[in-house]
Order: C-alpha cells, then structure tokens, then sequence
DNA sequence: TGCATTCCGGAGTCGTCACTCCGTATGTTT
DNA sequence: AAACATACGGAGTGACGACTCCGGAATGCA
C-alpha cells in the first residue's frame, strides 16, 4: 500500500468520524470528503460502498472504547472503576458516539458485531469485578448495563443534568439501592 | 372543512406516526401516502412541507402522552403514580416514540415546543407529588428525570433488559437510593 | 337534482446523493 | 531518471425523494 494512499485512508476515517457524530448516517460522503481535503473518488476507492465507511468508522470507534475500558479494569478500586468506566463510556474522552444508536440500523458486516461485542466483554469484566467486590448489586447483568449506557450515551442533554441523572442511575447499580 | 378531507387528514396522521416511528424522519412522504390510502398531492395538501407533517406527529404523540401523564397524577398512591407515569412513558400504552429524539433535530415551529413543555409539566406534577409523599429522593428535578426517561425510551433492546433497566434507575430514583 | 366549491390523485419537475470512470499525478523500483 | 504501478480528483450518471399542478371526482347547498 502507497504511502499516501495510508494517509488519506487516516484523513478519511478521521473526517468520516465527525461528520457522522454531528449528521449521523445522513451525513453524506461528499462532505466526508470535503472534511478529509480529498475527493470523492477517494473516499470510493477505500470504502466502496457507503455502510462499509460507517461500519469501518464505527469499528475504529468502538476500539478506542474498549481500550479505555480496558485500562480501567486494572485499576486497584474495582467499585471506583466500573463508576469511572460507566461515566467515560457515556460521556467521556472519546466523545459522544451517536454511532452505537447508528449501529442498529446497519444491516453491517462482522466486524461490527465483533467490536460490539469485545466492547461487551470489557464492561462486563469491569462488572464482575465491582461485583464480586460488593460495590455493584450482584442480580444485574452485562446486557442491563450495557443498555444503561447506550441509553444515556445517545441522551440529548446540557452536560449538568447527564451528570446528575448518571448519578442517580450509578446510585440505583449500588448495592444499597437494592429494592 | 369537508367531511373526507378531515377524515384523510386523520389517516394521513396515523400512517406518519406508523412510518416515522419505523423510519425517523428517513420515512418518506410517499410511504405515508401510501400506508394512508392516499394520493401524495393530498398529504401535501394537508401538510405543504414535510415538516408541518413531523410536526404534527409529534404534536398528536405528545398530546396522547400528556393525558395518560396527567390521569396518573389524580391517583391515591404518590408513588405509585410516578413509578407507573414512568414506566408507561418509557415503554408505555402509546408505543415506543423515536419521535422525541426526532423532536432535537426539527428546526419545529412553537407548536412542538409547547406540546414537549406540556408533558414536561405533567411529569413534573407527578414527580412532585411523590417528592412531596417522600417516595422519590427530593434532590432530583424534572429536567433530570425527563431526560431518564427519553434515554430509556429510546433505548434499543429486548422487553426483559429494558424492563430491569427501568427498575434499576426507579431504585436510584427512591429515597433509599441516596448516596 | 343541479351547481359551485372544495378536494383528490398521481404523473412530472428539480435537487441531492451514492457511486462510476478515466485522464492525470504521485510514489516506488531498478 | 525512466518506467511502471498505484492513487487521486472530480465531472458525469442513475435513482430516489420532496414538492407542484391540474384534470377529474366528491361533497354540500339550494
């Protein structure tokens, strides 16, 4: 693979990541390639079809994810690094993913599935981990956090009062909101 | 007004709450057209822009949402009332409505705000109410559990995982849940 | 029942967007 | 530096969707 031909595919991902977040899949790919400083031809030549750029966006995407999760799962205080992870993922430095509500629609190829998946599989040992330290209650799965997630990522929302109902949400996972 | 134009008005409306639902606002004019029974130059006749057309959707939503909300504010049981109010608005009687997150990106005249402002009112009072009879932590307000709400309405996921969702965040919503 | 008015239907218009094609440019190799 | 392979750019194409227009049907009133 050319050089430049490495490089534009970077450019195009990057420019095809923020144009998503901000239109969703109605963001066109003219404007994709635009934002990339290429042409359209371009863009073409490395995603062929228009679900394969979003599919490839939204894998890139999911990577940074799972590699913060992750990282958290190392960390000394299992309670503290479910909280924290639970509040990147909605939130956090990868900035907001109104791609996972774009997941859904997508008829998307494997890889997809995949990374959704290892996403899956990060939050849920950070999960267990909080559990099986008593700062989690123990009847709630990896499916109800997920979702959890997903909810209030996709949230419209001033940043204050996502905070606030992330508090509360966080409260309810505790063991003392059992019911 | 002529008897058949109000009454395609009325199938007009009901096949766009059908079809946007499905689609968002991807649904087009010609597959509400044709799920009415009618001829595309009557919707537009009806509605000349398709975002008079969203509009009133979203208006006619809100407006069926609203009343449940406000018949469940004369109940006995405070907190009940709210639990329930939630509960149906989440996943409720009216069907699923990807119409509020439709609601952010509709440029929308004031109709639209005043119906979002109507049902916020209605879950306001019920919240209330039950802060009031102490079965709702008293430090959360309207905006925080009217965007609980819209996240979890909008949520992808299978009846069970929501349901439990649900309960988690009514536990983080209860006064024991306090952190 | 007859007439005026309102309304309906759907073929046609215009703009937009995904996607193609190929002459030109750039990188790589010897 | 020449020659070859690989990429690039962007005008062009086809499909689709919002919206218009008007001949023909309902509807309601006298």
């Amino acid at each position: 693979m050319r050089s430049d031909a490495q490089a534009n595919r970077e450019r195009v991902l990057a420019a095809a990541d923020e144009v998503f977040r901000e239109f969703g899949q109605a963001g066109s790919t003219e404007e994709v390639a635009r934002r990339a400083g290429v042409g359209i031809g371009t863009v073409f030549r490395h995603f062929p079809a228009k679900r394969l750029l979003v599919d490839a966006t939204i894998v890139r995407h999911f990577g940074l994810l799972t590699a913060t999760a992750r990282a958290r799962a190392q960390a000394a205080d299992a309670g503290e690094a479910f909280r924290t992870t639970f509040r990147e993922l909605v939130s956090g430095a990868p900035a907001k993913l109104a791609l996972i509500a774009l997941r859904e629609e997508t008829g998307s190829t494997g890889d997809v599935e995949a990374a959704v998946a290892e996403l899956r599989e990060a939050v849920g040992a950070v999960l267990s981990r909080a559990q099986e330290a008593g700062e989690v209650r123990p009847d709630v799965t990896v499916a109800e956090v997920y979702l959890l997630i997903t909810a209030l990522a996709n949230a419209p929302g001033d940043g204050p009062v996502v905070d606030k109902a992330v508090g509360v949400v966080l409260d309810g996972l505790s063991p003392n909101g059992l019911a």
